[in-house]
DNA sequence: CCGTATTTGTCCGTATGTATG
DNA sequence: ACATACATACGGACAAATACG
């Protein structure tokens, strides 16, 4: 069953790539799981070659890891490494807001600015449910608006490994309106055209979820576990 | 020929990638150029599966591209391409150092006036065959230095990349004491544990580098082609 | 525009290595 | 420690698509 309705319209490893990083990033199949190459082929319903290919390039994507002659396995993240990806994150966030300063056209700057009064208006009703994905599309047009297809890859990249650490993308902590006060902090820096502080705010950014994340795990560190 | 001299040390498939990388890295198979997989696994005496896979993982690396029915493809990098990476580079390379700036150890300090040392004597020598691989070092070892193996797996990506372009590494513009002095402020701001003017000393680094390859290219149109 | 040669995309069989009782 | 079961690694063959004459 769950056999590939898509027929022909690209190759099978293409289709298997994106169908399988949906299963990792979504969870499906827990970080740590190993993949069986018999049984993945056998629920897509083809041969274990494309499958191994599509599982290559999601190694190189960092998503999987393998072992000669044992195996794939789902990438688990421990506490440092997501540390170290959201330092890498803040960085390339940054240039994203340099680079926004620099050269956004003013169809950009109200694009954004339609972005932060939905958002306004969602945290202004505490409607987490509505600013969940309003926050994810907001961060995802400012990586394409820079118009640098590299920023924009390693920067996607770097989003979706995070999804293999353990604790699941906590929201904005501090409230929906702190989080978007410093939104609008990064869209004012933009719009006055000043890179530096533009850089500096939108690398703020992804620094206050890293020490929101670090705060969280102390915090589990000093109670009893209990699983 | 050419037969693999490894065996069973780890599988086919790492071997292949390392060597095509290689291979496309140091030009030896040219820009734009079509990869044939029965060719290559005549050459390397494997069959084609282990081919393709080491292929899939060059192509989520960005140094190979595909295209369905068609085939494997050395990736070439136009201008545009370039800059992008260049400004990706910078930031990365930013943030190596804020980071040793904030916590490198008093080894690392020592280790990084060293390279500044020998560089310094070979600038004074005008030898540029030494500096070269001086120079190289010096970054490799300040991206490693940092501890931070995310930004060093996409810095020394984004180098690899810069390989496809047409004008191969034009090295240190500006003469060899130029180069080194912006190494020296560099360093120095790491040993004053100056995060903020040590990611802006490297960060600009690169961006000079940008600078001259623009230049550069600048320069270029405006000469009649002769190929 | 059609036929042929070449190359890719896929599948399957076998050997080898690993885990488990 | 040994044998068995299982999964991976690789090779080889067939069909489909593309390139070329």
């Amino acid at each position: 069953m769950d056999q590939l309705s898509v027929l022909r319209t690209s190759t099978l490893q293409s289709v298997l790539e994106k169908e399988l990083e949906k299963a990792v990033v979504s969870g499906q199949i827990a970080p740590g799981a190993r993949v069986n190459e018999n049984a993945l082929a056998g629920q897509f319903g083809v041969s274990r070659g494309p499958v191994r290919e599509a599982l290559r390039a999601l190694e190189a994507a960092g998503l999987v890891y393998s072992i000669p002659n044992r195996g794939f396995f789902v990438r688990r993240l421990d506490l440092m490494e997501a540390a170290h990806i959201y330092d890498v994150r803040a960085a390339l966030f940054g240039l994203a807001g340099e680079t926004l300063a620099r050269n956004a056209s003013d169809a950009v700057l109200s694009e954004l600015d339609r972005h932060l009064a939905a958002m306004d208006e969602a945290a202004r009703a505490r409607d987490f449910d509505a600013y969940y994905p309003l926050n994810l599309s907001f961060h995802r047009y400012i990586i394409e608006a820079t118009g640098n297809p590299v920023l924009a890859n390693h920067y996607l990249d770097l989003v979706k490994q995070m999804h293999l650490f353990r604790a699941r993308s906590l929201g904005p902590g501090g409230g929906l309106s702190v989080s978007n006060a410093e939104h609008r902090e990064m869209v004012e820096a933009v719009a006055r055209r000043d890179p530096a502080a533009a850089r500096e705010a939108f690398a703020h950014h992804v620094i206050r979820a890293k020490r929101r994340l670090l705060a969280a795990e102390e915090k589990e560190k000093s109670l009893p576990r209990v699983d």
